[in-house]
RNA sequence: GCGCCCGUAGCUCAAUUGGAUAGAGCGUUGGCCUCCGGAGCCAAAGGUUACAGGUUCGACUCCUGUCGGGCGUGCCA
């Protein structure tokens, strides 16, 4: 494609020298393959410019493209609807394209300069148990990530663990509470009772003024009054006791910091070992929490004040951004800082310290209007330019849906609690393996195990890529692990076949994968034409942070190949040529099918 | 109140960023060779793209308004 763009902007520069440099060929690849391979669309922008009918234009287009070693020769009848060209490829052109895209990188061309992207993904809360929230960010962030890396970026990934602040500290403050008192053992916590903890504590801190209020307006009796008195003033106590938990934490009071430490422990455990059973790519090595910005905070607001990026406001500090109706609120009244602190802090150091050029949050589409703001307060202050830098770097705010149940209402339980991430694999797995035991009774236990899970994780993962980014997705199942049609499964299947099929070979002594390559059967063309495609693919699904792009793609891939398959054999091709061509059009389908698979972070399997 | 996002087949989703007759999967209906894995393939039916205007050769896409749904809105994170 690239090439045809550059003979078809050669051609408009000789047939109109006078329309500019920065004419679009607009080659793209046909949508309907009964009218070509790839279309022009550049007559109808050109005749604007030039004041000519596009139709004219078009086969004035015609006249001067210099192709007849790709395309098929082009006359009136290419030429369509207000002015579209339609193009054929020569046979050989196609094996030609094909075979050069045959390299190890598959077509996908290395940067000169790689660009150094720092992906911010995961985002769990110490002790809270993760939800499919976190789910989409890991599954989201790790495709995207795994996309900039197979584009040849340098990627470091970022989990922006919420383990710092009030909240933290309340939970901290019970625990230590619950270990003096002896109702707890450090030792014996697990996530579940830090959730249950960090659920108590912030009802205890939670004051019920209104209801105080509400009694004494109405005179509901002494006693009623009584008890929400009780309850404001131990909620008063607890918020008092968490405050200075949290100021002992933040100046590194050993006996509170062992305690923090244990529960970050227990959260960040659990946390990667979902991360390592999904195959989502985050380690120790990504953490980077709120709490390791802890130190810069006071620093960003002095800097800031000092420069008069930002100003005093009704006690607090706030930077003001032109275009929103509400400023960037970092320290409060009463001097503590706001999580838009830390992520300017972050901001600043991923930028400046570890040099991105881009940074990419994935993280839900509720927190849009606070990066907005977070980004147009780093610019002003200049944390997103790097050094040298004429420019600040992009920044972008991957923004995803809510995670919603079949009814439509978010993805809970039948009693109302937030469906643990852990419990959720542990079904998919279950239902996986039952639907692998049933299709494989002739396989062994220990066999299937390995494959049932990549099975499930293709079926999680690709439910969730697979549609736009930032609606909403309805949860399901059923429909994922159906494992007919769109789904992560019937990719795996392909795969499969195709593996199958080098087995046979391998079992007849035939192993060629470098047979010349002759495509003249529609399907042989179909599966040609989809596999030239795929490094435009993967830049667009990197470009656009859209793996669901990416699916679409290998969807199609797939089912080019299934029609393939179905209509061509390879074993049993005509001549051994035949058979040798096809060996490789396999292998090559193979290898994109598995690339791509491994971009969205899902592992191909030989058997299933 | 203001801001952001969303509204496409019965259901779940696409539409190459303004291109041709809006496409897939599920479900429904009908077909598929003693042959490479039928978790497959081929085909049919199913649409006023929420509604009303506008922009232009051309609009699901851009602009304005309306309706419906979701989310967010300076001292929580």
């Amino acid at each position: 494609m690239p090439i045809l763009s550059a003979r078809f902007r050669a051609a408009i520069a000789a047939a109109y020298p006078d329309a500019g440099e920065d004419i679009d060929p607009a080659i793209s690849a046909s949508r309907r393959a009964e009218l070509g391979d790839f279309q022009c669309n550049a007559a109808m922008a050109l005749s604007k410019r030039v004041g000519v009918a596009p139709r004219e234009i078009a086969s004035n287009l015609i006249k001067h493209v210099r192709a007849d070693d790709l395309l098929l020769p082009l006359d009136a009848s290419a030429i369509a609807g207000p002015g579209f060209i339609n193009l054929r490829l020569r046979p050989d052109a196609l094996a030609g394209l094909l075979t050069s895209l045959d390299t190890p990188a598959l077509g996908v061309a290395v940067p000169d300069n790689p660009s150094t992207i720092v992906v911010d993904l995961v985002g769990v809360n110490l002790a809270k148990q993760m939800h499919v929230g976190h789910l989409r960010s890991m599954i989201i962030g790790d495709a995207v990530a795994r996309t900039f890396e197979r584009l040849g970026a340098t990627v470091i990934r970022q989990n922006h663990v919420g383990d710092w602040g009030l909240p933290i500290a309340m939970v901290t403050h019970r625990v230590m509470r619950g270990a003096v008192r002896g109702d707890l053992k450090l030792d014996d916590l697990t996530l579940d009772d830090l959730d249950a903890l960090y659920r108590e504590a912030q009802a205890e801190c939670s004051a019920d003024h209104r209801g105080l209020a509400a009694v004494r307006r109405f005179g509901l009796g002494p006693k009623a009054e009584a008890e929400l008195q009780a309850q404001v003033s131990g909620a008063e106590q607890a918020l008092a006791d968490a405050k200075r938990t949290l100021t002992r934490l933040q100046g590194q009071d050993p006996e509170v910091v062992r305690v923090w430490q244990r529960i970050a422990d227990i959260t960040m455990g659990e946390c990667l070992e979902v991360c390592r059973k999904l195959g989502v790519a985050v380690d120790r090595s990504a953490s980077a929490g709120e709490s390791s910005y802890a130190g810069e905070l006071a620093g960003v607001v002095e800097d800031l004040l000092e420069r008069g990026v930002a100003t005093v406001d009704d006690g607090a500090v706030v930077v003001r951004v032109e275009g929103f109706g509400q400023p960037c609120l970092i320290r409060k009244g009463d001097g503590g800082f706001l999580y838009a602190t830390t992520d300017l802090a972050a901001i600043r150091r991923r930028v400046q310290k570890l040099g991105a050029d881009r940074v990419v949050y994935c993280v839900d589409a509720r927190q849009s209007l606070h990066f907005e703001l977070a980004f147009a307060a780093t610019r002003v202050a200049g944390y997103a330019t790097k050094p040298g830098a004429d420019g600040p770097s992009r920044l972008q705010h991957a923004a995803f849906g809510m995670v919603l149940g079949e009814d439509h209402r978010p993805f809970k339980t039948r009693s109302g609690e937030n469906v643990k991430l852990s419990a959720l694999i542990d079904e998919a797995l279950r239902r996986a393996a039952a639907i692998v035991a049933a299709k494989n009774p002739q396989m062994s236990e220990v066999e299937r195990e390995p494959i049932a899970r990549s099975v499930a994780i293709a079926a999680i993962k690709y439910a969730d890529l697979s549609s736009d980014r930032v609606k909403d997705y309805v949860f399901s199942f059923d429909r994922m692990l159906a494992f007919e049609g769109n789904t992560g499964p019937y990719l795996l299947y392909a795969v499969v076949r195709i593996r199958s099929i080098f087995r046979k070979a391998a079992d007849r002594g035939v192993d060629r994968t470098d047979g010349a390559l002759t495509l003249e059967h529609p399907a042989e063309r179909q599966l040609a034409l989809t596999l030239l495609r795929y490094p435009g693919v993967l830049q667009s699904a990197g470009d656009s942070l859209e793996p669901h792009r990416l699916c679409a793609f290998l969807f199609e891939l797939a089912t080019a190949f299934s029609a393939f398959f179905d209509a061509c054999p390879v074993l049993g091709a005509a001549s051994g040529d035949l058979r040798d061509s096809r060996l490789r059009l396999c292998h090559m389908t193979d290898r994109v099918l598995t690339d791509g698979l491994t971009v969205l972070g899902i592992s191909a399997l030989d058997r299933m």
